[in-house]
DNA sequence: GCAAAATTACTAATATGTTAGTAATCGTTC
DNA sequence: GAACGATTACTAACATATTAGTAATTTTGC
């Protein structure tokens, strides 16, 4: 009996990153009218989030948190903070690093906004089921787990090249 | 006994946004290698394996399947029938419509990248184990079926408000 | 038949994601 | 203490996401 030909691989596998960003986007709708009439996006109140908890951070520690790469990061935080929203400060130590903390105008935000994001985790664990809900949420940590390290791109460091000169270039942070 | 004041509630709840975010970027980043080294992006990707099982499709079918809004697929589409990927045909009965489809180039690249997509399959299944991985598929149906509905953002229609005059623009597709 | 509504793909403006690479600073080594 | 590497936050260039709105066409209501 002659072989078939086997062809080109046929991809059968579902796509399974497809599948997490439809499962995320259902979440994230019900979060995001929320979000657009308080004025702030998606990564915006992440961070407001984060630092609630934390006090104040530097940027890679946020960008861990968050998983907000360093040049994302770099126009979050510059928007945030032209909204009043956070304060940049150079350590006194380390003239290289900066702390990041949030402002009274964005803890005043937080607290307005806070008992409409509860009502929406209230409403989606409805659609869900309780138990659904925990399952899920054990099975999220499982996977990050499984699948640790990686580090969030844009913020991995590779060694020096070579170095070429130029004009110098004023800092951002006072 | 007087009673505390409440203050502002306090979000409790675990970001779900952000663990579902740090979950896929755990998977994603395990195909970012293969894409890139085959110089297409992970929505040109989606958009490329959609087709392989469908045929062509019309570009808000494509939306919907690949949760790409009406204005990112323009650019996508763009980028790839600038790149040789994709066709693009109005339709002769409606000259609204179009359809996309692939062209050899896409699907001698497609047969290129499969093998290595299964790898990585096979790599991530082991990392999860085939019990949890299984378990996790049938979760995210189950979610996005719970959550089902709210369109694409970006494709929903809102009824038109006024009607302005301006000059004529040209169409991209022929 | 024709004006209004609906449909489809598109553009515009802005925010974020991704990849690569740079400026300033710090620590170490010699 | 000057050269070297490491670290931190940043910029540059481009692709995509989000929100709003438009042009061309088709369908519908009357």
């Amino acid at each position: 009996m002659s072989q078939k030909p086997a062809g080109p691989a046929p991809l059968t596998r579902r796509n399974l990153p497809l599948m997490m960003l439809q499962a995320r986007e259902r979440v994230i709708a019900h979060f995001r009218p929320v979000l657009n009439a308080c004025g702030i996006t998606e990564q915006q109140w992440r961070i407001i989030r984060l630092l609630l908890d934390t006090g104040p951070l530097e940027p890679h520690q946020i960008g861990e948190l968050c998983r907000l790469s360093s040049p994302s990061l770099a126009g979050v935080l510059s928007r945030m903070q032209q909204m009043g929203l956070v304060r940049r400060k150079r350590l006194p130590d380390d003239q290289r690093r900066v702390h990041v903390s949030l402002t009274p105008r964005s803890r005043a935000l937080a607290a307005r906004m806070a008992p409409r994001i509860e009502e929406v985790y209230v409403h989606i664990e409805r659609l869900m089921g309780r138990e659904f809900s925990e399952t899920f949420h054990r099975a999220l940590d499982d996977l990050i787990d499984k699948l640790k390290a990686d580090p969030v791109p844009g913020t991995a460091r590779t060694p020096r090249m070579q170095r070429v000169l130029r004009a110098p270039r004023a800092r951002e942070v006072a």
